[in-house]
DNA sequence: GCTCATAGGCTAATGGCATTAGCCGATGAG
DNA sequence: CTCATCGGCTAATGCCATTAGCCTATGAGC
């Protein structure tokens, strides 16, 4: 027989990512979080505060999510073959649930509820680029370069606003590979 | 004495814009346009077919202001010079009207409204790299990369997603640097 | 085992918004 | 002068968020 989960904020967040990726960020609502737990949409107010609070928790989730799959993927190494495998996982994360990323916040640190998950995303970022010695304002520069490379890349291809598939693989190479080289200049 | 303009569907528009800057793409509804012109919402259906179609409008209007200034800015220059300014003229709009960028649609080819509109962008960057001599499939790379740092930066920047706007200057002056270089390499 | 606070669910009600249907007056073409 | 059309309006529907207030089971403490 079918034990129902007793509902917590966790499982919330977990039917709203469910939502999230098959309609969108729009199509996250209290109602249909409601429906798919079966229970009536002002019982949620018991775990969550309301739709606004819902969204920065579903902005943490994917934030961590995130955070863990890069951590995975640089972990024991280093240099150019770091930076390498980070934007690597950074685009394969993005497609492996596209709807999602758009969830992700792009100023988390300006959230309570998200400071700390996107503290952490960007200590992964600065630890990527640790091997390369930069200081102070030029380590900063640098990280924001990075982000500024994935998020656009990532952001513009889960809308599908790349014209055509067509060769997106050797853009991002290309864009991996222009990022590298900026980075021998500035060491 | 004031003569009220009549309601056509660009003077819709234009109140849009307006509500989009102050209060964000989340912030236009046709109630609030309704409120502004005066008149009751469902009148509004004279002249915009639902509120879809007034923000893929609304993002061709953008779309085609952006494209306005870039012309401008492209003018009578070519190679790095162009780039440079092409560039800079992406941020200032951006700076000009933060909210506003949020309309701008990633994906303009997919919606025949923005369709025309998003083709003539795309043409102006393309233009702007036509000194460099790329062919074929590099062309659309070096494209392709341009969209990514405008826009990736942009994106973020208009969000307030850089913690301190502390030496945002010099980290889109390095942005355009490495790009200047990445051309380098293609041509 | 009894009691009572609380957790967690529910119904009812309010108010904002989009959208549709159907009405009506002004106006300009013929 | 007539009439179709344009552009506005009111009424009604339905979806959603949110609040208030109720009710029950349960488990901690006695």
């Amino acid at each position: 027989m079918v034990v129902k989960k007793p509902l917590t904020p966790a499982v919330v967040v977990d039917v709203a990512l469910g939502i999230v990726d098959e309609h969108g960020l729009e199509g996250l609502t209290l109602a249909a979080v409601a429906q798919r737990c079966e229970v009536a949409t002002p019982s949620l107010y018991k775990h969550v505060a309301n739709l606004g609070e819902l969204k920065a928790l579903v902005g943490v989730r994917v934030l961590d999510d995130m955070t863990e799959r890069f951590t995975a993927a640089v972990l024991g190494r280093g240099g150019d073959e770091a930076v390498t495998a980070l934007m690597g996982a950074y685009r394969a994360y993005v497609n492996d649930h596209p709807k999602r990323y758009s969830a992700m916040p792009m100023d988390p640190l300006h959230d309570p509820i998200q400071k700390t998950a996107g503290a952490k995303q960007i200590d992964v970022m600065f630890a990527t680029l640790r091997s390369y010695g930069l200081e102070g304002p030029a380590a900063v520069h640098a990280a924001r370069r990075l982000r500024v490379l994935v998020h656009g890349f990532a952001s513009i291809e889960s809308a599908g606003g790349f014209g055509l598939p067509e060769g997106l693989d050797d853009t991002y190479d290309q864009l991996i590979q222009m990022y590298l080289a900026s980075l021998r200049k500035d060491t």
